[in-house]
DNA sequence: GATGTATATGAATATATGATCAGATATACT
DNA sequence: AGTATATCTGATCATATATTCATATACATC
């Protein structure tokens, strides 16, 4: 039995072997982690999140999240860089707008992973 | 057109209430966030898109991204407080695999949501 | 053009996080 | 019991990241 040896660092070359044939491209790997890294803080997911209900300004959303307009607007360049949001200016205010819709669809589908989780801990 | 200056911080009084209104509860943020950081590292999610397609051990994981064995148990051990994956031990093995063959679902719409940004991007 | 308001930006700091290294467990075999 | 393998764990270190502060820019009004 000697694939089940730790020869080389690797136990089972097939299970290697398919688990490369099917891996990601590391450029998609890359993209995937950078939309993902956006929602894993709490202050952008909810800018977002709030985004996709109605437009808002800055001041806005620092009132919203309790923070800084600094804070805010440093949130919003990376997103805008991201071509995640864009914005329309009216006078001095900006007002932020989710690029993608759909991005309410990602968030819709987390939530309802995270609710089913709770039920079967809770023997449902 | 006093609602449009930045008394307080606030421009738009009616917008953030609305936001607040609708914003998610401060448990659903963190639980949604710590669920996207999990992805947001490219290590982790392509140790979870690998254990989607078959069970692997610690040995093959590491194999597969070419880090060192302590790196990948680190990393299970994470997903596995998280309750994203399980093991079972056969001797000294242990496998690894997904607690929810769904979390496939959010990679892929992820995925769906980046070759669509490609396309506008293209044109097409 | 001077002042005020909203937002953007750069630098600095504080915190979070991933990898490494050394050592600890758990299981198997002799 | 003693050795070997696979995995785990704690501490440390290096890097990444978010916020703050000071300052700059853009637009509006006077």
């Amino acid at each position: 039995m000697g694939s089940d040896q730790c020869i080389g660092r690797i136990v089972h070359q097939d299970k290697v072997d398919l688990a490369r044939a099917h891996d990601l491209d590391p450029a998609q790997v890359e993209q995937l982690c950078q939309l993902f890294k956006v929602f894993s803080e709490p202050g952008r997911l909810r800018i977002v999140h709030a985004l996709l209900q109605q437009e808002m300004c800055v001041c806005d959303l620092a009132a919203l999240l309790d923070v800084s307009e600094s804070a805010v607007s440093h949130q919003l360049r990376l997103l805008r860089t991201m071509g995640l949001v864009v914005n329309r200016r009216e006078g001095t205010v900006l007002y932020y707008r989710p690029a993608d819709r759909r991005l309410l669809g990602l968030i819709r589908f987390a939530r309802s992973l995270l609710e089913d989780e709770q039920d079967s801990l809770n023997g449902k």
